[in-house]
DNA sequence: GTCATACTACTCGGATAACATATGTCCGAGTAGGGGTGG
DNA sequence: CCACCCCTACTCGGACATATGTTATCCGAGTAGTATGAC
């Protein structure tokens, strides 16, 4: 699916837990996890522009969180970094060469196929949709206070 | 995901509705579909190599479904089509850097985002193993019949 | 007429290119803080 | 001492290369049918 997807949700939540310490800039985010600084840049730019994130520039600007966690679901964020992914369109293919003719108003109907996988791709979405930034946070409570701390201790 | 799914589908059924007919060559199916042959038979292999088409070698050969349809889940096909997907592997970035600085026992359990991508990755999984070839036929009852007299019409 | 044999045409099988997307990198525009200077 | 202004350092923003996976194509191995010739 895309590796940034990981990186994108991983920062949603450290950016919740900081969320009192004003912008984070990219600096911080990518030694926190050891990623490479220009890309991640990249990745949370998408969701600043996807309205998640609000980038604030200057000497003491960065990444923060543009609506409080509850309101942030992981479908948000992976519309956001992998865009509107393409549904399944069949009719295309079954309604050429020589195995479509004569098939008359058979193909007035969606086809089976992309019914099937479309419910697939929507309970996915449905799971996605359900869970939000805050329910990951509540995932793992002492990771709050570890943050502030080893957030406030980083040097650089 | 891959194109090359969408067309594998189309195919099961397909060789589902000519089962009578004994093996169907490629030629046939590309034509079939106006599909590129050389890569539509790149894609049968690899569902031959799964166990879920027969392939038959010699001038009367060709590919045929390898088990009945009511036997063939989509999961089937789409894992055989685009590999056992990799999940979700958090625990690598999470410990890395600064950030995983003194979580002592906290990343004993699992990551909470590996969890809930994982969870919505089963509900699509389980959509897909849910339906089978013979459902999918069962959807248009009216393309047997059509299927197999084109078939019979072919004649490259 | 029948059988064995070599041939041919067609199939699958895997190895090899072309393309698209995701990943990684670079430099420029803009802003806020800090220091210097004049009042 | 205070206010104003310029300057620097740091931030984001988008444009530019590289890597990996998907799509498309090629040639070789093998098999079954078929024609041919001998018996």
């Amino acid at each position: 699916m895309g590796e940034g997807v990981e990186w994108g949700l991983h920062c949603c939540v450290t950016l919740a837990w900081l969320r009192e310490e004003g912008p984070v800039p990219i600096r911080r985010l990518a030694a926190w996890f050891d990623l490479p600084q220009e890309y991640l840049k990249k990745r949370l730019q998408a969701l600043a522009r996807a309205g998640i994130l609000a980038s604030t520039p200057g000497v003491r600007g960065g990444f923060s969180l543009a609506r409080p966690p509850e309101r942030i679901t992981l479908m948000d964020v992976v519309t956001a970094l992998q865009g509107p992914l393409e549904p399944f369109r069949c009719d295309e293919i079954r309604q050429r060469g020589v195995g479509g003719e004569g098939a008359g108003s058979e193909f007035a109907r969606p086809c089976g196929i992309s019914t099937a996988m479309r419910r697939a791709e929507l309970a996915w979405r449905r799971e996605l949709a359900a869970q939000t930034i805050a329910d990951l946070m509540a995932h793992a409570p002492a990771g709050a206070e570890r943050t502030r701390r080893n957030y406030s201790r980083m040097t650089g």
